[in-house]
DNA sequence: CGTTTTGCAATGCGATCGCATCGTAAAACA
DNA sequence: TGTTTTACGATGCGATCGCATTGCAAAACG
């Protein structure tokens, strides 16, 4: 055979092509020439790496999934009021790492409305995301209801990173309004 | 000539069918032939009612932007905090109507990241939207930072209402998180 | 009443799609 | 060193795509 290579990186090189081509020029560019050529190999490698073109769009979508996951990761402060807005920051498309990602969370979020499959793992991340939330907010504000403000911020994170990426809020503005809504909830 | 129909009426008509078919399947389940069937007409019908399937497309879409203006224009209260409150819960998937639209709408929001021509008038509609609602939190709340307050409200609300359809959030939470948040921002 | 115009239905075309198949160079393994 | 196995590249197939073309029945119009 030939020399061994690294399958998973083949599959990881692959998927990022995948997740380009999506951030471009949305999900429905996604084919298996299309992927191919993003990825500069042949249409035969790209099938030799993924089954079906199902397969391939569900990996790239564990791909981001965990790329945002370990962006999240990455982020830590000693304050939990600083670590709360370092979080929802990184939600956004600020950064040039979330401005590559985040086009590509949307499509597939978009897909999730119509597509089970990738709507129970949001659906996960989302309650996770929620309880982590509440926790950080009752340790900067005891009482009140954390879960309920968990919840309203981080769907005022979704609707932001969406608004961000079509260009109705600036950047600056986003920094701003998360600042804006972190003072109402954390007083 | 055969019998003078209703241009617009039957443009309509197809324009509901990819509507349908947008809700049900997602953007990419919409070709010419799927939209015939849907409709249950020939594709030579919708041939004849839009040169291009992108014509169609932007057709549908300007169909469910008027539709859920309209629906947002048939609201009404005299007490500015219900009004405030009212436009927030017609912006969700709550009633029939709006559970139609918003998967439609959603799809167009993702689309409209790649496509500018999807996003500017969206880009309009947000503005006028911030504007209004800062006009009713003004009303309700002299004082503070209304536009401020507007915008967050609104990228909460948006991302509220992809969260219902995802399934992320159930209706019923939904409307109690509205009420949370608006109890936050009006007083 | 004949002509013209409208509203389609039907068909076909080239491109592209996902996927299956086949062939083969090369390295790991016996 | 021979065999097997791996990693493809190449090609082809049937389905579907958007769109163009053609034909024609019927009603509006002079």
């Amino acid at each position: 055979m030939p020399k061994q290579v690294d399958h998973d990186e083949r599959r990881r090189q692959i998927g990022d092509a995948v997740c380009r081509l999506i951030a471009a020029r949305g999900l429905d560019a996604v084919s298996l020439r299309h992927v191919a050529a993003e990825a500069d190999v042949s249409m035969g490698r790209v099938q030799h790496y993924f089954a079906t073109k199902d397969e391939m769009l569900m990996f790239a979508f564990e791909m981001i999934s965990e790329r945002v996951a370990a962006r999240l990761g990455a982020v830590f402060s000693d304050d939990p009021a600083r670590y709360l807005r370092a979080i929802l920051l990184e939600l956004l498309p600020l950064s040039p790492a979330a401005r590559a990602e985040a086009p590509v969370l949307a499509a597939f979020l978009a897909h999730a409305v119509v597509e089970p499959r990738v709507a129970e793992p949001l659906r996960q991340g989302h309650g996770e995301m929620v309880a982590w939330l509440a926790g950080m907010i009752g340790a900067v504000r005891p009482g009140g209801d954390p879960e309920q403000d968990a919840a309203a911020l981080l769907a005022f994170a979704d609707g932001l990173m969406l608004q961000v990426l079509m260009g109705q809020v600036s950047p600056k503005a986003a920094e701003a309004l998360v600042d804006h809504q972190l003072g109402r909830v954390l007083t």
